[in-house]
DNA sequence: GTCTATACCCTGATAGAC
DNA sequence: GTCTATCAGGGTATAGAC
């Protein structure tokens, strides 16, 4: 087993920070939070990077750097259809709902609605992991070839997007997982609407 | 033009801190900041809430029974179509993101992210409000009759909901009404699909 | 119900030796 | 790059007179 302190100090607090921001929210994470469960001093993490706006940036360039083999080749093994794995995804994203009691959904929607008004650096970085996720989905919809040329593949992706953060906000609201599921199925039969 | 201070001291706290909620967030808001923008005392908020929560609960409860005359009302005035109302409500969001430069968007939406592990209180005014919100849709799908009996109107009302959320975040966080658009073009979509 | 003053803690961030 | 110590400020909430 890896432990904590095999890894370099720099992977080692945004891998903690990820965590925590996931768990308990960016503004509800001290910095004191971040360097206890890291097992790191001040100095160290300040050193790495200028502030914890800082550090949220460096948690999100590996979210999306880790969406391609930490989200899709995870959800999608033993999955060869590409709409088939279109509902791949968005299970995983129920899995995760239910499997934590619905304390866990978008880590990356949970950032883009708790701060109020992102710096650009921010704001691009939260697109960059949104673009990443559509791009995915995207390339299921062109492969599947089940769009008829006139529908706009992307839009079809981006709103596998809203639904699926839509999904998860009220589902962890109502702590049930049924919005989630009507979202889905919903999404679905405009797919197989759209298809014929 | 009726003033701050003619407007007794608890509705005015409600009131500001609604306005600070939505425009910085829950936590970003401060009770100084709303101590100052109401022109009131610490003394006096804590006279009436006990906690700074207390009064998120205050606003939640404010939301909930604002939604008939403050949210729909406004929206439906000339719009006696009920499947129009709906788009008239979703409208609504539309204009608010775009007018506010996409400072604004659902204020339900954001408090429901940005507090990670709500309280079960908390969570009830939450719920309270996208309930009501889908009491309203769901009302219009029937009284439109367009639906087969086949079809959960109440899950079509909570996509709807889904959707805007959805749509919200994601242009919000990509400063473009797009997203917003895309969405609700295809829950239009969908919505005719359901309908034949 | 409202006022002023303030307790008391935790926040992000820094200093400077090693 | 890492360590300890600490700062300055702002956070929520309280006390107690009026």
């Amino acid at each position: 087993m890896t432990t904590l302190a095999a890894v370099p100090t720099r992977e080692r607090l945004v891998a903690v920070a990820m965590r925590l921001f996931w768990e308990k929210g960016y503004q509800s994470t001290s910095v004191a939070d971040i360097l206890r469960e890291s097992g790191t001093n001040s100095g160290s993490l300040y050193h790495f990077f200028e502030t914890k706006q800082d550090l949220l940036l460096g948690v999100l360039e590996q979210y999306r750097d880790g969406i391609e083999p930490l989200l899709l080749m995870p959800a999608w093994e033993g999955v060869a259809d590409p709409i088939e794995r279109i509902f791949a995804l968005l299970g995983g994203y129920r899995r995760l709902l239910v499997e934590s009691d619905f304390r866990f959904g978008c880590p990356i929607g949970n950032i883009a609605l708790e701060i109020a008004e992102p710096d650009p650096a921010l704001r691009e970085r939260l697109v960059e992991n949104f673009e990443a996720w559509t791009d995915a989905v995207e390339g299921c919809l062109r492969e599947s070839g089940v769009l008829p040329a006139d529908v706009d593949a992307r839009a079809v992706a981006r709103f596998a997007l809203t639904t699926m953060e839509g999904g998860v906000m009220l589902a962890r609201a109502y702590r049930d997982v049924t919005p989630f599921d009507d979202a889905v199925a919903s999404f679905e039969a405009y797919l197989h609407a759209l298809a014929r």
